[in-house]
DNA sequence: TATGAATGAGGATTCATTCAT
DNA sequence: CATGAATGAATCCTCATTCAT
């Protein structure tokens, strides 16, 4: 019934799926430059003709597995930290518990988006940071409402200041989860809530005073210069 | 006073500067697989033989590069770190000002090893992670003689725990300056200073209170599973 | 019939044929470093890219041309020798009758084999000489053979000796031959039985002779002490 | 006195021996080929520019040295062949015996002159041909003179077909010589006279039958055709 | 649909060779 | 006299990409 006993005819979605699978194992293995058609096409059991045929040249396949990897991402994190109760602390804890999960379980997915992705070119280190940026926004948002605690109410006078601030806060957390995520990649036994609440502990506490005003003093000068941190002792 | 435009002879140890100079920019711009030897030669003002003369293949002269550029962040951030008091807040204090100043006068110094370097062969980034480490390792210690505080001092039950959440907290800090860093660099105005009294505020705070027993307690479940988090009120 | 000129789709086989007559013609002409693998691939009609997918490297493409021309080399000699009458003269003479007819067919084929693969690096000089080998072991058996004639019978207290002489005869005879072959190649009308019948004319007469005890006689003192040459009349 | 402690300024004369026998012993070992100018330079002791102010091109240099060894070569034989009585045998004998000896005492020399020089440029293999005429044309006329033996005499009818056999079995002699050279390096204790002796007693008592009428007979057919050999009994 | 066959273009590397001192 | 400094030109090789079937 099958005339030809060469590989199966699929369907073509998932032959591309099959092609995007590969795709993002040998991208995450040796970067896009490093990378060759060959071990894509022989990894996705196709030939090259095909990879070709279906998903375009190369930059289009690493764009294609780039958008696909970071919609999954972003949906793993959103789904969690979006559609939960109010209190922005539990929001963040949900959403980095969902990231640290997706890391472990989808580790070369990551690779490509964090490590490989970020030093090619231009346009493709851009679509990369679009992504994240949708991360870092729901982050800043979450800050902020954090951040607008009573104690700094009246402060209305530097609103700037406080967008600025929370914009800082959330690149900074997500430049300490995404370090924390390879870190845990490499300890035995950490579970993805472990990291999580360290990530919490470390830094949502932080906010939390700061909220109230408290802040590092520097030795060399207030600290107040660049935010309302409290005079020292 | 120069009659001939023919390039001058210059003793080697200036050449071999000038086009490591180079192959920092174009490493930086491009990536290790996608820069070419005839840019770095360009750009050096140097025959591709010579390149090839004095410095090797084109793997050495990353490597050369890493070398040179990890020497001198390691050495910009120690300084200012290491021979200071004994405050633990204020060497860190003083380390991430001279990170963060680095970055900002060194950017591509700092991208070769902190995006390029990463993603490439293992040998080099394994060379780039030694680096780092010896940063890692100091602030690792940094904060582990920061959370050895009295309040938690008859906990020696746990010490283990306490290098891993020290580890952890280290990578997460650095993790978050690099992001930082990044960030500061596409801020107007944003002086280095600035930048690391956000850090601090951000992250030294917590970690104080969290010495003191204090921690984020998630919803689903006690926080001290993983360090003795005081429990919700 | 053949609208367009572009170059036909042939099966694999057939075109690493084409390469190899190509790479043989090449190596013959220029010796190995001499040779350009774009000679090559143009006189194939091949791209280079083909060249190097179906062979390999430069020393791969020389070794596979050395490989094919000597097992040519050995098979013509071999099938003409070996499988006669067991009279070692007659078969000496039907492998000389049948090398220098290969010489004269196939003369890129014994350049590369005698003049360039000899002068080679190591790994490739080896790789001709186990295939000379073959033939001077074949010569030195027929040559030994014939060596022990009951003339000499009652030496066996000589019998290193005597391996030792018959391995120089059969060099000698090999190397005259390669010489021979040569000569042959630059005079008009030299049939290959002719050349091959001069060589047993010159050597084989003086083997039989002296396996009967004769020899020279060198002026400053007996031959004897090499083998038992009869003293001067 | 010498106030510079750099090298010591050598006449022209010395210098340039200094490099043919460096280049003599690179060449030997690489081939021309794949022999470095820097090697050359180094083994002399000498720059570069040096080498090439006093000697030429790497080809001017390579020609040289063929010059050089081959004079000596040829001096070497010829000394012993020429100038001695006016037996053809002794006089061969002679010259083997100065031959294989100058093989075992310059190696490279006359590994220069017999396996790199001949599988080169077709100039650089003419000039070594020029060079092994010499010695073939000395060795033709010994032969000629040895099979113009009275037995032979009355064969004026064939002076055409003599010339020819005794310039092949010049060449033979030669090229029985040369592989025996080769073979005699690598054979521990093997003294140039007894190397040389071998030969004769392979090839001189051959001639001398053949002198007589005697030769080969092919099985196939009459050997006489190319020459006057006697029929099979 | 699917692929074996084929290539244009470009990259790293090395060499013989020559200035300028 | 002697050399460190410097390069034009070529070579091997690989890769993304496309025909022709």
């Amino acid at each position: 019934m099958d005339p030809q006993p060469g590989r199966k005819r699929l369907p073509r979605k998932v032959r591309e799926q099959q092609m995007l699978d590969a795709a993002v194992q040998v991208f995450s293995r040796h970067g896009f430059h490093a990378a060759s058609m060959d071990e894509v096409a022989e990894r996705a059991q196709v030939s090259k003709p095909l990879l070709y045929l279906y998903l375009g040249s190369k930059e289009e396949i690493f764009s294609a597995c780039i958008a696909r990897e970071a919609d999954r991402l972003v949906n793993a994190i959103g789904s969690a930290a979006l559609n939960r109760d109010d209190d922005p602390a539990d929001r963040l804890w949900h959403g980095l518990t969902a990231f640290f999960s997706y890391v472990a379980e989808h580790r070369a997915s990551w690779v490509v988006l964090y490590q490989q992705a970020r030093s090619q070119s231009d346009s493709l280190a851009a679509q990369v940071a679009r992504s994240r940026s949708e991360i870092i926004d729901t982050v800043t948002e979450l800050v902020r409402q954090s951040m607008e605690s009573p104690a700094r109410g009246g402060d209305g006078s530097n609103y700037a200041a406080l967008r600025r601030e929370s914009a800082a806060v959330a690149h900074a957390l997500v430049g300490a989860a995404d370090a924390l995520a390879e870190w845990a990649l490499a300890v035995p036994g950490e579970q993805p809530e472990a990291t999580a609440r360290r990530l919490m502990n470390m830094m949502w506490i932080g906010l939390e005073r700061r909220a109230k005003g408290e802040g590092y003093h520097a030795p060399d000068g207030p600290a107040g210069t660049d935010g309302p941190a409290a005079p020292r002792p």
